[in-house]
This record gives C-alpha cells, sequence and structure tokens, in this order.
DNA sequence: CTTGACCTTGTAGCCACTACAAGGTGCATA
DNA sequence: TATGCACCTTGTAGTGGCTACAAGGTCAAG
C-alpha cells in the first residue's frame, strides 16, 4: 500500500503522515523499488489507533504513551485508564467553559437591537 | 502607565501586549524618555476590548473588525451582529462535538475494567 | 512516448501566543 | 556615589498539529 492509499484508508493525508513518521509517532516503513513508502496492515492498524486517539482529543503526546502502552499487553491497565480520565476531565473543563462563552455570547446577541453601532449592546459588552 | 502597568491590568503580559502592537491590534503607543512604553487610558480600553472579545473566543481577524466597526458608532450594526452571530453557531457546533466526544470518552472510561492492558476496554475501543 | 496521477524531499506558513537572550533604564538602599 | 534589582528594550525562535507549496522522480495507461 503506497502512502496515498493508506491516507484514504484512515481519512487522512499523505502529508499528515509523513508528519507523523517525521515526529516518530509511525516507523519509517519498507520502500518500494521506486522508493516509495510501501505500508501494510501493521501500519494501518497503528494509524487507525492515532486518528481514532486524536479524533477523541488527546494529545500527540498522549497518543504516543498509549501506543506504547498498548505495545505491551501484560501490564496494567491503570496508566492507560489515568490518561483517559485525566483527559475526560479536561474535556469536561472545557466544556464548562464552551458552556459558559456561549450563554454570554446568546445574551450578546440576542440583546443587539440592530440600530447603530453607537448603541449597540455586542460593542457595548465588549466595551465594558 | 508602562507596559507591564497596563498588563496587570488586563489580565495579559507584556509580551502580549508587543505582540498585540507587532501585528496592527494595538498602535505604537508614545514613548518616555527612556525609550519605554508610555499608556494612558485610551489604550487601556482599546486592549481590554480586546482581551473580552478573545475571552468570548472570536479570533484575532473578528476582534480586527470589530474595533474598527466600534470605531463609527453611527454605523449600522449589522456587521457587528453578523460577525458575533457567525461566532455563536461556530461555538454551538464546538458544543456539539465536544458533547459527542465526552460521551464517547466516558462509555470508554467507565467500562475500564482495571485490568491488564491486553482486556483493557480504552485500548479495545482506540484499536477498533 | 507522452500524459497525468502519484510519489519524493525540503521548506515555510498557520494561529495566538510564549520563551528566551542580551542589553538598557530607573529607583531604592548602603 | 555605587550597586543591586525590577523592569524595560529589541530580536529571534519555539509551541501543536498540521497544511501548503516547490521542484523533481516514478509508473501505468493510452
Amino acid at each position: 500500500m503506497k502512502i496515498g492509499a493508506l491516507a484514504r484508508k484512515t481519512g487522512t493525508t499523505a502529508e499528515t503522515i509523513r508528519y507523523y513518521e517525521r515526529t516518530g509517532l509511525l516507523e519509517e516503513p519498507p520502500r518500494t523499488a521506486g522508493n516509495y513508502r510501501d505500508y501494510g496492515s501493521t501500519e494501518l492498524a497503528r494509524l487507525r489507533f492515532i486518528r481514532r486517539a486524536r479524533d477523541l482529543g488527546f494529545t500527540m503526546a498522549e497518543v504516543r504513551q498509549l501506543l506504547s502502552l498498548s505495545d505491551d499487553p501484560s501490564q496494567s491497565c491503570e496508566a492507560v485508564d489515568s490518561i483517559a480520565s485525566l483527559h475526560l476531565r479536561e474535556v469536561d473543563r472545557k466544556l464548562g467553559d464552551l458552556r459558559k462563552l456561549r450563554t454570554e455570547l446568546r445574551h450578546m446577541v440576542d440583546d443587539c437591537q440592530h440600530g447603530a453601532v453607537g448603541e449597540c449592546r455586542i460593542i457595548e459588552v465588549l466595551s465594558g
């Protein structure tokens, strides 16, 4: 499988895959005679893992940890759980922030009387 | 007021204020005899406006537009409203995404039996 | 034998800061 | 008067997680 095919199978782009390789998230794959990267099912699975974790909002650093933990199936699951739980708390915090922000924004927009900027509630709120 | 004092009054840092100046969000202030930036209440108000807008999640580009709109109080408020409404929709979209993500993450963490990595639900979910 | 899709490397850009380094200023204290 | 120290100055480079080129190489179909 060439890089473009792998990209299509994982909803990524060739650029992103090469970026993951550069940053050590993916190992350098073997090459074809024409110097093209040549991927198999191992790399496909690893990239899918990465993409799922990234879609769930894990940072690259967390993904790196999760990958190395998943490489050793006999280990205790504690470390995995702690990374995920920490991330969940972080997501909860962000949700709270975003909800507050939405409320403020909503009030601002609702109060706007669509008149002149001089009496605009939005500008007023921002001006303090 | 020197840059540090302005930073403290606005919950910013001197670095960020200089960055705003570099990128044209703030104008170059007058200087003292010793070449220190010298701010007054106009700059304080402008920076407060910027910080409030940024805290509400507006991008620098949006802040730039809002600033120039607020500079002309006789204009119609429509443009302001449209920027804010667009941003509100964007925040709503992000909230939706984050809520979905939180649900998935929650299930993952709840299903973890705290055993070995080999049977870890979290790793399983990520592995697909 | 040419076209065109794909691949290669390398470099630079995005956003909104943040973090230095190396040196200048200004005020209180010994 | 000297010194220490907090603060300021400019300039440059780094962060995360990609994304966007440019300039050239490879390969299968027509």
